[in-house]
Formats: C-alpha cells, structure tokens, sequence
DNA sequence: GCTACTTTTTTCAGACTATAAAACAATCAT
DNA sequence: ATGATTGTTTTATAGTCTGAAAAAAGTAGC
C-alpha cells in the first residue's frame, strides 16, 4: 500500500523533479526550471547549489538576455560518470559505454546468430565485454554510475530473476551480478527499458501515456502510463507477445498455442506467405524485404500474408488500446519498423476498425524514431532513471 | 508528467494514510495506526486531533489493556455525513443512501428489463429517487458527502462525459450532475466502482495486485494495482470486455466481432447451447440455470457450451494475467458469480494452461464475496474515497 | 556616462512538517 | 504500595517550501 510521507521525502520528490528537467530538456536557466515544474525560483536555487556541489549538473555560460540580467545555463554534466547499456537481443548481446549525456564513448557487440544463448554464456559474455571496454578506455569500475540490462522475458525486480520462456531462461539469477565488476547493476525486460528510451528521447517525448511496441522475431511492448514506465505487479504487465488472439491457432514456441507473436512475428509471417516448408532461419531480414518487394507488385501470396499481418496485428493493437488507452502506438523493433514504414496508415484504419470508438479514435500509430538503437539506449537509461527518481543521492560522481 | 511536492502534501498524504487506515481496519487504536502506517506516536496523536476536531473520526470507549494505559478505541464518525450510491446496470438502477460505515439506510431500484434505458431518462430517475429518500429520510442535501455514480461504458473522468457503445450513450454528459440537489457527484465505471467494493470489503482486501471481472450479459473488468484502482489515462483502461480473441467470432452488440463478451456473456453460452433461434431475453437467469442443470446431468450439447466457455474465459482472463500480473483474480458478476460457485476449479486451470508460466502459477481465482449488492457499495465508495484521499478537508460533516 | 527599467537569481524571515526524546497517564503484577 | 509496562501527549529540533525583499546583471533612452 502507500507509504508515509515525510518533510524529506518532499526534498527527494524536488530534486528529482528539477534533475529531471535538465536531463530531458536541458540545457536549461533556473527560471525555466521553475516555470516547467512549478517550484518557486528559491526552492530552484536551493535546490540546483546541492546538485551543483555534488557534480551533478554544471553551469556553462549564459544564454543572451531578454532585456534583464542573463540566465546561466545548466547542463548535465556529461562527464562527471559513466552508464553502461547491454542489450541481449534475438540474435545478439550488444554493450555500449556511454557519458552522462548519453553520449556512445564505445560499442561492442557479441553475435549468437541462429541459436540461442545460456544463461551464463550471457553473463560472462557481458562480464568480459564491460572489462574489456573500460579498460581500452582507462576507466576505473568505480567511476561507472551503473550498468543496465535488457533481456527477454519477465524480470522479478526485487529477485532479479529472468523468466524467458521463448530463449530457455526458467528463473534465471541476475542478483549480484556487477558485484564483482564493482558496477551497480540494473535489469528490465528489453521491451521496457527500450519504450523507456523512445519516451525519453525519441517517438513518445513528453507524451503521457503511450505503448510501444517491439516486433521481430516474437513480440513484446512497453506502456507508459503518467510518463512513466508501467510495471505491474512483479514487472510482467505488458507481456503482450503471448497473450492470445485464438484458441486454436498455430503452434508458438513458449509451448501454447494462438500468442499474438505467432501472428505478427517475422518467420510467421513468412510461413504465412511461402509455406511452412520454405525454412527462412539465418535470413529473416531478406525474407522480409522480399516479401515486402512481392507484396508491393501485386503477388497474391503476398498480399494475403500481409492483409492477414495488417488484420492480426490491428486486432492486437485494438487490444491495448482498449485496455490502456494511449495517446500514442509506437511500432518498433526490426520486423516492426518495416511494417511501420510501409503499413503505418493500413495499421492505423485497423486499430480504429477494432478498437472501441473512445480509445480508438484517440490514438495515433507512430514508427520508432532510435531504431536499433533504442535498445542499448533504453539499458542505458535503466541506472540513470534509478539516478534520477532516487534525487541523485550517489557518490559515483567525479565531484570536479 | 509529476507534481511538484510541498510541505502541505505531506500532511495531506499522511492525513490520507491515517484515515485510510481507520476507515478500512477500524475500529482502532492510535498505537495501531502507528505502527500500520509507520508514522511516529507523536504525528499520529496530532493527526487525529484535527481529525476528531473535524468530526471524521470519533473517540469511543477504550480497549481493555494489555499490561499498561487502554488504547482509546477511534472510529469513523458513522453519523456524521451520508453517502448516496448509484448503479446503472443492466437491467435497472439502483440507489442507496449509506452512512458513512456504509450501513445501508435506505434503497431504491428503477428497473427497465428488457429495454434500453436513455441518458435523460437515467439522469432523472436517479435525481427523483435521491430527492423523495432524502425526503423520507428528513435529511438535507448539505449533509450528504457525495453521490457516487456507476455507470455501464468509459467514463472521461475530468469531463464526466460517458461512452457506452453497447447502450447507446455516445459522449453522454454528466457534468454539472448534483449540482441542484446540491451534492458533489462523482461517477466512474460500474466495473471499476465495484471493483472497488471488494478491494475495500471483499475477496481483494489487502490485496495489492487484483483483477475484478464482472460478467453478465456483457462483460467488465477492474484492475487494482499497488492497492489501488488502475484508470489508465482517460479511466478506459479495463475495457476487457470488447477486447478480441478471435478476427471472425459472433458478432457484438458494440458493432464488431471476436469480442470477449461474445463468448463469456450469459445469452452468448446460451445460444451456443440452444443455438440463436431460442431468445432468452428476459429469462436469462432461467436460461443459466437450465444449462447449468443440464450440464450436471451430462447432457451432450451443455457439455460442449460449457467447456467452450470455460476455454474462452480462460484465455481471455489468461491475456489479463500476461498483462497485469495479479495475485488474484476475482469472477463476479451475476452470471460470472454462478460459473465460479461451478467451475472455479476448471477456469484456473485453464488460465494456468493459457498464461506464461510465472504470472499463470501465482495467480489465484476467487469467487466474489459481496454479491449484487457490491455495485451500489462500489458507488457509494467513489465519494468516500475522495474524502480520503483529499485528506478529508471538507466542511460537510456535522460537527458534534 | 548616467538613470530608469527589466529580468534573473539570491537572501531571509515565516509557516508547516515529522520526529526523537522526555514527560505524562493509566494499568498490571507482585 | 511500588515498579514495570504500555499508550498518549508535550516539547524541542531540524528540515522543507514560499513570498517578499534585495541583489545582480543586463538593456534602453537620453
């Protein structure tokens, strides 16, 4: 239930708020710091000489007056720490080190292309991955502020523990993981922590309440709601790819049988168009762009196959909407992207058709704006959103 | 995006919490609610001054000690206030004042079987059954803390503008609703209200993760997250019954086709037992009981509507699961309350046999507990707990 | 160069909060 | 009676935001 509240939690709530607005839409003055979160200019001041004295946020010249005396810019101050993200993808294991700004310093990815990869595989992959990189960059692990993880399946939070049916992880153990690195370490379904990138920086900016949608191989989104992150209960709500859209429909890989996933995922769709004997595995990415070139010169296959994507995908999507009722559908992940460039109108006229007038008529389909990005990106945020809620009590930061 | 936060709230928010505690597991101790809360002695003592000054609590006797001074016992002020809840159902409106103990002090029912009630005729049957109970009760307006309305269809919380396509109401406005009585009114949707009731009194108490589903002729759900009532951000969230689970089932009385509440609702296992040609409109309680006789006795045709329902509410209650997450979920409804006393047992199999493995195995089914009454309540709820969660700072108690 | 005005930022006093510790109150056990 | 125990209130203190006043740092006109 709620928690009591106290004269100190009224100064984290503040700061993270001020913080907050700096890191999303700075560089910024005091005054629009004030203006954008409704504190007064001397809380504002207060506030900012903590964050100034912790290394937080930096001053950095003024912006031109508008008729009075100047405003000081403040800024993240992109190289007091640095965030680590690591992706494990369908195919790939990705980390990237960024700055404070969000900055790529470096990238490394691990391929496991056409199989699937253990637990510890992952950990150690990772785990050597981080070492490398920190050293090729000189960083000592203590000057890390923390390092994000995005994997498949449903994250227990508080356990740290994996559940991801589809790649063979049952109650995988991630607890103490960075200990050694001497690295705080973060984890979050992939889909989460890349709705939280497209929310801060890209196709759902300042939007309140939004779901993204992530499709490749299987499917998965994210839903913001209040401009934040949705969790549910144990950090499963918006397990989508297998909520069900038949009783009796083809066979999926979690052991059931009608998940949306074996309706919109790529190598369904390309079963749909050329049979279950054509194996596409390996080469998903050209399937899909020959089956997009068939459908566009008219090839019936095609046409079907993709008439029945657009029909079971909108009828998915209606179901969010019914159920969340976003502003905003953002249509991301590599499969989805492509659909999205081609479809988006086709998606958008079969969400209204299915969905109920209210919700429905709301609601605007959108592409992702990072791309593959968004993924490493979104891990990234993970330990900076800890930074921020928590009011950047951290001693991490290079105090300069 | 977040508030900003001030002292004030913090006396706001632990006002709530202290109210909250009293109304929901009082009759209690200042020591209980201290240690239930987490506040310190001191706060509480200060707390529940203003409140008994205010009349929202009352002092009444001492419990019997446990080795040093009696705990005086504090309770909601019962008479201090009343509360009006409204239910627009299926079949008929049904009104009750309560006091603030929510004792039923009077009842009213506008039936409308077998026929659509309008928005006008709703409006004005609920005004005349308030004033002439009111009337009866020797009571004024002024001393009424709220009327809570529970309505069928998405309710625009801020606009009170109602949606319910399957009734007919197409941007139905209730603003302004209460204001000639001359009593605060507050309206949400019947599912959510009820949800509410069995939250505060019934089968969720001190459940912090619960889905509600209501089950008639159409279909509801509530979703109660950390506690409390998930409304999404225009209140549509929840809107299970018109979500899909087939491109091509039956078709629905919203317009569309595969709808939940096409395979769940009573007429719908109705006529796949008797197939449509047999109406049962107006007898459909009969009708569930005669299927439900005939399913014990083995009759062939009962059997498979059955068993076909039991697998469609499966599934469906299963893509909430994957969505949610809840420790429990509770069937109510008057048709959903005759399947659990029945089937409980075979629908949480089959949502164990839909849902992914780690939100499937945790979650609970349970037949409601409040019965048809748990609509009203859930009305009368909507007043009570704004008071609460605004912190109580009305003037419309009588003091003592 | 000087003055008047504007805009931004800081300082300061005031009003509220919660809390720890101490005091007080009321009861029980011996 | 007396001391221990439990529940409640009082008191002193530290932390919070805010409005008003002050200060800082410009611009514009002359």
């Amino acid at each position: 239930m709620a928690k009591k509240a106290s004269v100190k939690d009224v100064r984290r709530r503040n700061r993270a708020l001020i913080l907050r607005h700096v890191w999303l839409h700075g560089p910024t003055s005091r005054s629009e710091v004030g203006a954008a979160t409704g504190l007064s200019p001397a809380t504002v001041t207060n506030v900012m000489n903590e964050l100034l004295a912790e290394g937080a946020v930096r001053e950095e010249g003024f912006l031109d007056s508008e008729g009075g005396r100047r405003r000081a810019i403040v800024s993240v101050a992109h190289d007091a720490a640095l965030v680590v993200g690591a992706d494990v993808g369908e195919t790939q294991i990705a980390v990237d080190v960024f700055d404070l700004g969000l900055n790529r310093l470096a990238s490394r990815v691990y391929p496991f292309k056409g199989r699937r990869i253990e637990v510890g595989e992952a950990r150690t992959a990772i785990t050597d991955q981080v070492t490398s990189m920190l050293a090729e960059l000189g960083v000592d692990g203590r000057r890390v502020l923390g390092l994000g993880l995005g994997v498949p399946g449903i994250v227990e939070e508080d356990r740290q523990v994996v559940h991801a049916e589809v790649v063979g992880w049952h109650g995988a153990d991630f607890s103490g993981f960075g200990d050694h690195l001497g690295i705080p370490a973060y984890i979050d379904n992939g889909a989460k922590s890349t709705t939280q990138a497209e929310a801060w920086y890209g196709a759902a900016r300042d939007t309140d309440h939004a779901v993204m949608v992530l499709i490749g191989e299987g499917a998965g989104a994210g839903i913001i709601t209040d401009g934040r992150l949705y969790r549910g209960s144990s950090s499963s709500a918006g397990e989508w790819g297998h909520t069900k859209i038949s009783l009796d429909g083809p066979h999926c890989r979690c052991g059931r049988a009608g998940c949306v996933e074996t309706f919109v995922g790529a190598s369904a769709v390309l079963n749909q168009w050329r049979g279950p004997d054509e194996t596409w595995l390996g080469r998903e990415t050209e399937g899909v762009d020959a089956i997009l070139t068939a459908w566009r010169d008219g090839d019936p296959a095609a046409r079907r196959a993709i008439d029945g994507l657009v029909r079971h995908l909108g009828l998915a999507l209606s179901n969010l909407v019914n159920l969340y009722n976003p502003e905003k559908i953002i249509v991301g992940g590599w499969f989805g992207d492509r659909i999205a460039a081609e479809l988006l109108g086709d998606l958008q006229a079969a969400v209204r058709a299915y969905a109920l007038d209210q919700p429905g008529g709301e609601v605007v389909l959108v592409r992702s704006q990072l791309g593959p990005e968004a993924a490493v990106l979104g891990a990234a945020t993970l330990p900076i959103s800890q930074f921020i809620e928590s009011g950047a009590g951290v001693d991490r930061l290079t105090t300069p």
